[in-house]
DNA sequence: TTGAAAGCGGTACCAA
DNA sequence: TTGGTACCGCTTTCAA
């Protein structure tokens, strides 16, 4: 209803009073027409404010320029910050991104957000897969089509993955704790063993414990929390830590939702951060940046440059090159919930 | 490469025997097809693995079952809730959205990401349109493409809207200081005409302090601020404000944002929140919601909701249907930042 | 350099 | 109920 009727390819041609194959070479640039001829042609189609049909033209070339974007809770500003990244790349490019979103990690929504993005005939697939998802994602792999994993990384499937050092990560977290003179320092543990990137950022902490003079057991400063982009969960955890654990000076959150729930936890117990308790968090999300009282310190991940890279990485696959994973190197941002240790 | 080639409506008729007009219809419930005949092709689809080409069926039925969303800030999560509101009914529904970023309000930004949306022949738009941007979606109305605006409204457009009730949601904040006691209460406006949605927020907070025995100049209670997001604007206008108005004792802020620098400008002056000043937000963005110490009172913005009214508004403008501007209830959030005054 | 015609994968219209 | 055919808007192939 009244909608304008689009003007195309042979509205021109027929303005002009060439082929519609000429304008369409002359609209691509193809070269092979006359000066004039092309000239005209494209005047002509600013004039009649001419729109290429996108869907007619990936129909024909099997390309939609579109990119589809999966990933567990677009709400959550990590993602969203991600999304944001690739999405100003794209419409440098000329891609448009369709969203996925897998709410709360369920494998059946995740599948589904899969399926409805193939449909689309996408060019390519950036997702933050649950780990668990390994035959959502396997076709993918087995039909070709272009796929970057970001974030997570499903054990055993063969696609390129982009992450933060996640060893790195965990490693220079315990680290700054360890300069600033704490020795017992917790961890707020998942018992869900297949997010490889906590268990990463475990792995970094405990080598870097291993500098210690006096040998301490990892273990013994861990407890494990469900889900550590629960607050509540996270502090009730922490609260469990610290009264089973009155030695501890300082305490490692793989996740800055964890890192709150810690320092709430120290609030209800009545300890003073970072007086008593230093608290590091890991991801820098913007809750972290602006607590009023106390930002916290954490290791950050760069969100929006995640999203350019994985933008570029989709690129290569899509134009056929063969691509490895990127790993980029995570860094320390010190604020006001850590300080030096005084027993 | 290594793509499998999808199987067609045409592969499906060859294996089945029938034409591929039957296959359509068949696959469409259409109906009028022979029970066996229909069950046969159904069969043999399932079979073998047959997706329908979504661009093709756009080509011909000049429908896309795609929806357009664009914002200023998707990283927000703010407009990512909203976002993940409208993904969540679309996926429901059959349709997908397509992302259009409009960074930072710059309205060549915003047209050139409406301009990208409207090449994919998106069969609606939701948009939280720069009020200035006019001439950006006067097209979309002209032309009769469904478009609901969603926040903001852009002034003279007749273009159904969706928003909260900011004048209620302005009386209600401050109504809220008022019962508590205060009446020298403080507002960071802007000095941005066009932030309707802010000079509305002014208007309910005006209209409550009318309600005051001894009367108020609610222009020597203001400053203004520039950019009521940026929380170091914010806090450099509240000291301003806080300092050549001693007698305030609460202030209301007219976004999260905003209170998050309120509570610094008090923090930075020796001032107690909310023991000597309190102070109320609007939006309840997360940042609002997970401040560790202090949570902050706001005025609260149903968000997802926002995203779901958003797609039944342009849902039925696609369907033809006449449709008016939805107005939605805010709700006062009381939490950690304000109190009884105490001279 | 240019034009005519075929075809991408569907749907719609018509006739059988 | 079914099949044939045109066509959506564009690109590509083949001839001219």
């Amino acid at each position: 209803m009244g909608e304008r009727k689009r003007v195309t390819i042979k509205d021109i041609a027929r303005e002009v009073g060439v082929s519609a194959h000429s304008v369409s070479l002359a609209l691509n640039n193809q070269g092979r027409i006359s000066e004039p001829v092309r000239k005209k042609i494209l005047e002509t189609a600013d004039r009649m404010n001419y729109r290429p049909n996108i869907l007619a033209r990936g129909l024909v070339q099997g390309r939609t320029y579109l990119l589809g974007f999966i990933c567990p809770a677009i709400h959550e500003s990590f993602f969203a910050s991600i999304l944001s990244g690739v999405e100003e790349k794209c419409s440098r490019k000329g891609y448009d991104v369709i969203l996925g979103n897998a709410f709360g990690r369920d494998i059946k929504t995740e599948s589904d957000a899969l399926s409805r993005i193939l449909d689309r005939k996408v060019d390519g697939i950036i997702a933050a897969p649950d780990p668990r998802a390994y035959s959502v994602y396997e076709p993918l792999v087995s039909e070709g089509i272009p796929f970057v994993q970001i974030m997570t990384r499903i054990p055993g499937l063969n696609a390129p993955s982009l992450s933060v050092d996640n060893e790195y990560g965990g490693y220079i977290a315990a680290r700054h704790l360890i300069e600033l003179g704490h020795s017992n320092i917790g961890f707020i543990n998942t018992d869900l063993p297949f997010y490889e990137e906590i268990s990463q950022r475990y792995k970094g902490y405990t080598r870097a414990l291993l500098s210690l003079e006096q040998s301490v057991n990892p273990q013994q400063l861990s407890v494990a929390c469900e889900n550590l982009i629960d607050i509540e969960q996270s502090k009730e955890a922490a609260k469990k830590l610290l009264m089973e654990n009155r030695s501890i000076s300082a305490v490692f959150a793989p996740t800055d939702h964890a890192a709150i729930g810690v320092v709430n936890a120290c609030l209800e117990l009545g300890k003073r951060v970072p007086e008593d308790i230093s608290v590091i968090g890991f991801d820098d999300i913007d809750l972290a940046h602006y607590q009023i009282m106390r930002p916290l310190t954490t290791i950050s991940q760069p969100k929006q440059e995640q999203g350019y890279l994985a933008f570029e990485m989709i690129e290569q696959l899509i134009s056929g090159e063969k691509i490895s994973d990127r790993i980029i190197k995570p860094e320390l941002i010190t604020r006001t919930t850590t300080a030096k240790f005084n027993k």
